[in-house]
RNA sequence: GGGCAGGUACUCAAGUGGCCAACGAGGGCAGACUGUAAAUCUGCUAGCUUAUGCUUUCGGAGGUUCGAAUCCUUCCCUGCCCA
């Protein structure tokens, strides 16, 4: 095990807070004194089966323990999804039953493991001890927190400063999740800079069942492809952990030129010495913006699909849309067997590329189809199955069609 | 329990009896321009056998009317104030 220092040094990396300094630097102290590894905990919400590069912001940070010797405690939150965590929303968030959460956690843990070390992580489900925890118990808990305390949480605030609903199962989620802490007996534990305030409830409502307090360590939350908004699956932004390696290559590319570096930083965790002279290149003008993303794109795509697949994304994106070829693979789509020639707009609804008639002759009379590469705005025009025409609807969809 | 204000399309938000499939903004999609960018410009953004046509939509259910998102009844939901 690594001394103390040394230790610290890779933890601090990349971070935005580490509350309190002090607290850890004893617990790691006492740690590399009596040979115990540490017990990092992450909380996942199983309401999104999918984890994003987002995630694995905080997940690399894990893995980053675990390779100092420290045990991972995943908490599958079956039982606070049931809650829905009011963080960053506006509104409630819809509750999901214990079996939904459940399917959802199992993916989430397979997929989480493609960055952490599964031999130094414990995955254990909330509801094992929320779940079992009386109304008595509860009122107890509820006792240990103010709702003025609840209230300086800064979406509680906004909501209830602007007349929006907050339902009293809402105070309960920071509870629970600081609850969690107690159950776990957590040394530190990580989040988003959005679950600040969560974490920090853990703090006191551990001192209040007389335990050495957790420290807390929050990473920043990365934007989505769009720039703006945090990554989600809900806003469409997000790049999957388990995307195809031509996904992650074309959804990297779009994202704007002023995440580049941050995207280096907290998707790749590249050196801070690679940061910076990429930072430097783009602002003296001596690294095209371009060129600097599709490094950085390759780097993703070789972190989740290997380094060979990597360099296959970025030839096959090269084809595209920078020659304009047509892709590697075009899915085959057949109507039915009966069916010899149909119109172009049925075409492209039974392909999928519309979900609805409307749509798509709004789409093709637009010019967003091409039919064996030639643009074609007639949405009535006929084609013929046993020609296999080549459809593009759209940037990203092709089919062929074949007779069935 | 009482009083008041609200519930409109993906989101915000106009509309208070016909000119409303519903102003505007955001988002999304497509086209132009590019580095598949971003920014900008243009168009589209309920569905249907594309029809100056029909069907469904303005919290739910009824009703008044030739005609309702708009008026009435009732129910549901939200916020605020008083108790």
């Amino acid at each position: 095990m690594k001394n103390v220092a040394d230790q610290l040094a890779i933890i601090r990396e990349h971070v935005v807070d580490l509350l309190p300094e002090e607290d850890l630097v004893r617990k790691l102290e006492r740690s590399v004194a009596t040979g115990t590894p540490l017990r990092i905990k992450l909380g996942l919400d199983p309401s999104r089966p999918d984890i994003h590069l987002g995630h694995a912001v905080v997940l690399r940070k894990l893995r980053q323990f675990q390779d100092l010797g420290h045990t991972v405690v995943l908490i599958i939150g079956d039982f606070t999804a049931m809650i829905g965590d009011p963080t960053g929303k506006s509104k409630t968030r819809p509750a999901l039953t214990l079996e939904e959460t459940r399917a959802n956690g199992a993916t989430y843990v397979e997929q989480a493991s493609r960055i952490l070390d599964r031999e130094r992580t414990e995955v254990v489900y909330n509801s094992q001890w929320l779940d079992a925890l009386s109304f008595k118990d509860v009122v107890a808990l509820a006792g240990k927190y103010t709702v003025a305390q609840l209230l300086e949480r800064d979406d509680f605030t906004k909501r209830y400063r602007s007349g929006e609903p907050i339902s009293v199962h809402e105070f309960l989620y920071p509870l629970s999740q600081a609850y969690d802490s107690v159950a776990v007996r957590s040394d530190v534990e990580l989040g988003g800079t959005d679950q600040k305030f969560n974490l920090l409830v853990g703090r006191e409502i551990m001192r209040q069942y007389a335990m050495e307090p957790q420290c807390i360590l929050t990473m920043p939350i990365l934007e989505g492809t769009d720039g703006i908004e945090k990554m989600s699956k809900s806003l469409d932004n997000y790049i999957g952990l388990t995307d195809s390696a031509k996904d992650m290559f074309g959804k990297t590319m779009s994202i704007p030129d002023t995440l580049i570096t941050r995207y280096l930083q907290y998707a790749c965790f590249a050196a801070p010495s690679d940061v910076q002279r990429v930072a430097d290149g783009l602002s003296d003008g001596s690294l095209h913006p371009r060129a600097a993303k599709v490094d950085l794109a390759q780097r993703i795509v070789a972190l989740y699909h290997g380094q060979e697949a990597a360099a296959d994304a970025f030839a096959e994106f090269e084809r595209i849309f920078v020659k304009k070829d047509q892709p590697d693979h075009i899915p085959d789509w057949s109507p039915e067997p009966s069916i010899t020639e149909l119109t172009l707009v049925d075409a492209v609804v039974g392909a999928g590329c519309a979900t609805s008639k409307s749509e798509a002759r709004r789409l093709i009379q637009q010019g967003g189809v091409r039919v064996n590469g030639v643009q074609n705005k007639d949405p009535l025009s006929i084609l013929t199955v046993a020609d296999q025409p080549v459809v593009r609807a759209g940037k990203l969809s092709w089919f062929r069609i074949i007779p069935a």
